[in-house]
DNA sequence: CTGTTAGCGCTTTCAC
DNA sequence: GTGAAAGCGCTAACAG
């Protein structure tokens, strides 16, 4: 019986209530530990359960009880790194409890981001998750949604709505100030795309932190992609243009790899004569390099947990606000910044 | 109004019906596309529906049906790099049509997977994936589930079950067939946990190549992590024992990188002096170092979607088979093995 | 304590 | 063409 075709129809309460000789009624009871039910009777009908293996029809129950113990979670980019951890966040939250995670990848796309909102809402969902690919402001799904909605990552662009998106002003700003705390004085900064809000928060940041200690950036902050391979060009250029830098704040973690390679290459030491910083905490890259790379940590899981737990919430009727909060990241600190004794 | 709470409960199918007038089981005719309908009445109907945005509550229809047009996707790592590209194989797999997915993540612990599973079958999904996070068997979920049941990834240990799995024997031995028709014949093996079916397979297959083209394995193969820096140690070891070596086949990209990082310090170009080949084709590894990385990919995308079309096969009554089926793997070239003009 | 009854929202005969 | 009625599997009053 090759992938399980049991002949059989599944095992309906009318089944055990019939095997346990009692009403539906009574059978239903027993099996939800109401406690007006003789304990002999409760006996017959468990063990009637377990002989017919019988496994509530969920949907029956969602009919009744107006609620399915369902969320829907509506990512726009499977792929993406920040997806999953902010993914594994909610399903942790969820999944302690009864409620089962309904997953949609729209590929970016709205249309199919429309279908499978139409989907979510016809099954009948609890609540929504909205996971977008970047910080950038995403359009929001409209404040027509009769379940409760929260935007992770991307925030919504509408202020109706509740977004949750990690705080990458304050990122910047500690990645600088660790860096002055390591005695750094000449910090130039890398990153990638100019056009990604993440981009330019955390430059902001950045200044702040500098601006309050009194310096400046070396240069301008160089912008080009999030690649290994910018991260080396650009680092060669800065070396050459900039001989005294001190430190290099990188706009990810794949950008400081490369770096890293090209201050290698130019005879750097790593942190002594130039302290490099990365950004997301990629573990694999950040632990794996020479040497491994102090990094700003999105806490994207809490994120993702914060996310399910405010959708609880609005189910149970609180009210969970409005708007966008910046959740708080965390500095993580490795042999890049700091040498090792 | 925050996180959307309209105060009205969503419009049911009694509710278009009395605004259009006719009866409930006219108004399901109409927006089911029945023929015996009138065009006027479902004109109306349909503009009912439309001004109360009625989304039919799929429970229910399910209810009546017996299929929910729901799979549960049942994975154990989903930090995994190999789970992502499976998920999204048979999300879009799913996707075209009016199936949603059900994720749970059993974090490799087996109470959770019962419980998921347990939740799954009482959400009366019509399928289920399994997607584990190595290539080695895992316990079958028992042939006792109602449903059809496809394993991706990692096989089943029960041989009544489908399993589909990616072809280590068979990459194992492309990659050395690369090699050696870049003239290579004096073959390395640096891989990670021996433990792993997966580097069993693939050095197998490696063997398997050589010998019928005569040679042999340059040293044993050499076992630690699936690391960089497993990569970087073992390569310098193996540089040093066996100066002649022309070629490194890596049982993943982390490990190629480390080789290549070696490799450089020690003045070795790749590949001229040194070809030096990976495994997962993990993209974001490959492309970014220097040169980019010759690997063998196991179109994980490709292996999610065909379990998808089998539980789909199975849930329209086709046979799919049982036993471990082993799908094609191919190789990408990069810089690693063969001189860029 | 137990069983009867009435639905949850929808589709589907089967009369009219 | 249309509508009344019978459920899908289950729970929640309410009687007994």
């Amino acid at each position: 019986m090759a992938a399980n075709e049991t002949g059989s129809r599944t095992a309906t309460l009318s089944d055990v209530a019939r095997l346990a000789g009692v009403s539906i009624a009574t059978a239903s009871k027993a099996l939800n530990d109401r406690d007006d039910v003789a304990v002999a009777t409760r006996q017959r009908v468990l063990r009637a359960a377990e002989e017919l293996s019988f496994t509530p029809n969920a949907m029956a129950k969602g009919l009744l009880a107006g609620r399915t113990g369902t969320v829907g979670l509506l990512t726009s980019d499977l792929e993406g790194r920040f997806m999953i951890p902010i993914l594994m966040g909610a399903e942790d939250a969820f999944g302690a409890g009864q409620v089962n995670v309904f997953l949609c990848d729209a590929r970016g796309d709205a249309i199919r981001e429309q279908h499978h909102l139409k989907a979510l809402l016809s099954r009948r969902v609890d609540g929504i998750i909205v996971v977008g690919r970047q910080t950038d402001p995403r359009p929001s799904l409209g404040q027509e949604i009769p379940v409760p909605v929260v935007y992770a990552y991307a925030p919504s662009d509408d202020p109706r709505d509740l977004s949750l998106t990690p705080d990458n002003y304050v990122g910047g700003r500690m990645a600088i100030e660790h860096l002055i705390s390591c005695g750094r004085t000449r910090i130039a900064h890398i990153t990638g795309d100019p056009a990604y809000a993440a981009a330019q928060d955390r430059i902001a940041g950045a200044r702040a932190a500098l601006d309050a200690a009194g310096l400046e950036l070396v240069g301008e902050p160089m912008f080009s992609e999030w690649t290994e391979h910018w991260g080396r060009d650009a680092a060669a250029m800065l070396l050459q243009r900039h001989p005294d830098v001190d430190a290099v704040f990188c706009g990810s973690d794949q950008i400081a790899r490369g770096v890293l390679d090209t201050a290698r290459d130019l005879g750097r030491r790593v942190p002594d004569d130039l302290a490099v910083i990365g950004y997301d905490n990629w573990e694999v890259l950040a632990t794996n390099s020479r040497p491994q790379l102090t990094s700003i940590d999105a806490n994207l899981q809490q994120l993702g947990r914060q996310a399910a737990q405010r959708v609880f919430d609005a189910i149970d009727g609180v009210d969970i606000g409005q708007g966008t909060h910046h959740l708080p990241v965390r500095l993580v600190i490795r042999g890049s910044t700091i040498p090792r004794r």
